[in-house]
DNA sequence: TATGAAAGTTTTAAATA
DNA sequence: TATTTAAAACTTTCATA
C-alpha cells in the first residue's frame, strides 16, 4: 500500500474520476504521455488499492429512492462488544450509504437513502431493536445541493 | 427523463454499480440476456440520466485527504439572494463532497474532505467570509465505518 | 518509454423470431 | 417490437525494441 504518487499519477486519477469510460489513448493524450506508461501506472494504482472501484453513479430519485436522512447517534455503550455488533449492523444494511464514528458529543453519523419516510422508520425500528442506542436525531434532506466523490487532486 | 425501469434494467444497473469495468458479454451472461439488448438498455439509461457518471472511487487517505468533517449549519438568512450565493459557494468548493438543505432546526449539512484540520479551518474561514451564517458545528470523523454509493436495487 | 501486433470489446447494421 | 447474428472499428494488453 506504500506507493509514492507523483504528479502524473494525480493527473491520471483526475481523468479517471472525471470519466472512467474514456480510452487509454484519450487519457494519455490529455495527461501528455502515451499508452504504455499510463497503462502501467493505472495497473499499479489499482494493485495498491488507490483505485478502489470502478463504478457508475445512478440517479437515486429516478430509481425510487426519494428520501435521504442524516442520522446523529449518541450512545451510552462504549464496550468493544457493543461496538462490534453496531458496526456489523450498519455494514449489513444496504440503506446505509455512509457511517462514521465521530469525535465529541455525537458518537456516530449515518447517511441513509430510502424510498420514503416509512422505509426510514422501518430501518430505524430494525436498528434500535438490534442494538441499544441512547439518542437518535434524524435530519431529513429537502434538497441535494451537491453530491460528488471527486477528490480535488 | 420519464423512463419506465423494469427488472432487467435494475439487474443491469446492479451489475454496473458493482463493477463498471466488466465487459458487455459478462454483464449479459450474469443478467441472463445477450450483448445487444443489454447495450441498448445501457444506452437508454445513460441518455435518460439514470446513469449519471462512470467513475473510479479512490482511497482518500492514500492521497493525503486524511480529515473528514460533517458540518451542521444554521442561518438566519432565508432570502433567495443569500441562498443563491451560498449554494454557488458550496458548489464551487471542491472540498465539499456533499451538501444538503434540511428540514427543521438545522438548515444545511455538508460533508467536507480535506488534508488536515488546518485545511478545514481555511475552508471554514473562506466560507464564512463569503456568506453570513448564524451557527456552525463541525463534527470530525474519527473512522469511516462505511462509504458506498451503491443503491440496493 | 515507444511501437506494434494479437486478443478481446464495443458499436452498428442486417436478418430473424 | 425485441433479439440474434455478424462484421467493422476500436481498445486493451503485452512482447519486444
Amino acid at each position: 500500500m506504500a506507493l509514492r504518487i507523483d504528479d502524473m499519477d494525480r493527473k491520471i486519477l483526475g481523468e479517471l474520476q472525471r470519466d472512467a469510460a474514456q480510452s487509454l489513448d484519450e487519457i494519455a493524450k490529455r495527461v501528455g504521455s502515451s499508452k504504455t506508461p499510463v497503462w502501467n501506472r493505472i495497473r499499479k494504482l489499482r494493485e495498491a488499492g488507490v483505485i478502489k472501484q470502478q463504478t457508475v453513479l445512478l440517479d437515486a430519485e429516478a430509481l425510487g429512492f426519494e428520501a435521504c436522512f442524516f442520522v446523529l447517534i449518541r450512545t451510552s455503550e462504549h464496550e468493544a462488544d457493543w461496538q462490534q455488533k453496531f458496526l456489523t449492523a450498519l455494514r449489513e444494511r444496504p440503506e446505509v450509504q455512509e457511517a462514521h464514528r465521530l469525535a465529541g458529543d455525537i458518537d456516530y453519523i449515518l447517511k441513509v437513502q430510502v424510498q420514503n419516510a416509512r422505509a426510514y422508520d422501518q430501518f430505524y425500528q430494525a436498528l434500535i431493536s438490534e442494538v441499544k442506542v441512547h439518542n437518535v436525531t434524524a435530519l431529513l434532506s429537502m434538497e441535494e445541493i451537491k453530491s460528488t466523490a471527486m477528490l480535488p487532486l
